[in-house]
DNA sequence: CTTGCAAAACGAAACGTTCCGTTTCATATA
DNA sequence: TATATGAAACGGAACGTTTCGTTTTGCAAG
């Protein structure tokens, strides 16, 4: 399960020296910082390079643009959500949010949030991180599609949910509020949810009701 | 009303030489053709003054980076929206979205929806870039908040609806399809438009419900 | 098992190139 | 007189590539 990142490349033909990690963890470490000192639209991969201690032909061998670096550092971001305790599609939804909320805050130290923007914009002129991203995004989102499948197999949803466009369709919302900075406070983001779980529960995937 | 970017500059009060218009138009009209000849990314204040027969100085005179280019070309690309037929707001949405769809699309030769991601990304990073956005997303909504409110005066919205928060919440689910390469076909637009009526008509602004 | 060798990755430095944002100049407009 | 404009030139920064010498790896010959 290689991340979107180093999918790029392909596996060893040859012999030869292996990619450090020590390097890798480096870079990373690098971009975080400067993303903390400048603000991601300063950083340069000469920058980087220099702070990692890292040559800029090694960090343009892994990484063709910082988005890469960026998207590198989201996937490594996703791995401490919990597992859905199953009681209620709303409190479910109202946990995974707040991890999720917070995680773009930056809760954890590294605003997530400030990446993925970034990544998107990029992404629509880079076909190639466009896919990286889309990938990114179906893996991340698996726990939140076990939620709702399990709240469809409990009934909270309508049978005939469409759980992929459903999923989309939650986190549109949040997703919106990040991109024009209105992140809810911890306190906000049930309200975040009902508005979200209206739609849900009157099914999703309905035929168009007839005009007027 | 000027434009939230020309308003960056309208408290000129000198009496000599004015603002050349045709200079403006001639930049707008440039950033334009690189737009579609080599994707924002790659467009530079450089090529936008050769290509606009313009002095660098007169570019950074009246846009401090290329998103507030883009951020004018949006402003002027909003003048085109019909309005309301005021029959229904499923109506009235569907009429709405295809036309903002459509020029988020670029069926009118401009992809506005480009210029859009990227200023948005920017202006993470640009607190007044960021601002002019607000004011620019306020201004340009107005007509959706005309509909939602008649909406509610018909009783088609609970009366207690909130009309702000209405507005964003029917705006964020195209705008995820914006921002993920899913902008529907004009065929899909009533369907999303669905998908959005179900959490307005359930009432957006009501109290969080009890848990489970 | 040991030794040798070719493939690959690495840090560092240097390279030409492009773009940045500013300054200078002469000219045009009010 | 005050301001805006096009054009040109500027130093500086970052780009992305290329070189170099070194280290790590796998395989194959001895």
């Amino acid at each position: 399960m290689a991340s979107p990142v180093a999918a790029l490349h392909e596996a060893r033909t040859s012999v030869g020296a292996r990619r450090s990690e020590a390097t890798e963890a480096a870079v990373l470490e690098a971009f975080v910082e400067l993303l903390a000192e400048v603000g991601y639209a300063a950083i340069t991969m000469e920058a980087v390079a220099k702070r990692a201690r890292a040559g800029k032909a090694t960090i343009y061998r892994w990484w063709p643009t910082k988005a890469y670096i960026a998207l590198s550092l989201i996937s490594k971001a996703k791995v401490e959500l919990p597992t859905p305790q199953g009681l209620s599609l709303r409190s479910d939804l109202i946990d995974y949010m707040t991890r999720v909320l917070g995680m773009w805050r930056g809760d954890a130290g590294l605003p997530v949030g400030v990446l993925v923007r970034h990544c998107y914009a990029e992404a629509w002129s880079d076909p190639a991180l466009a896919a990286a991203l889309q990938s990114e995004r179906l893996e991340r989102w698996t726990l939140l599609n076990d939620m709702l499948q399990s709240a469809r197999d409990r009934g909270e949803l309508p049978a005939e949910t469409d759980l992929a466009r459903a999923k989309d369709f939650a986190m549109s919302w949040p997703l919106y509020l990040l991109m024009t900075d209105q992140v809810p406070e911890p306190d906000a983001i049930a309200r975040m949810v009902d508005d979200t779980l209206n739609g849900l529960r009157a099914g999703l995937s309905r035929p168009p009701s007839p005009d007027t």
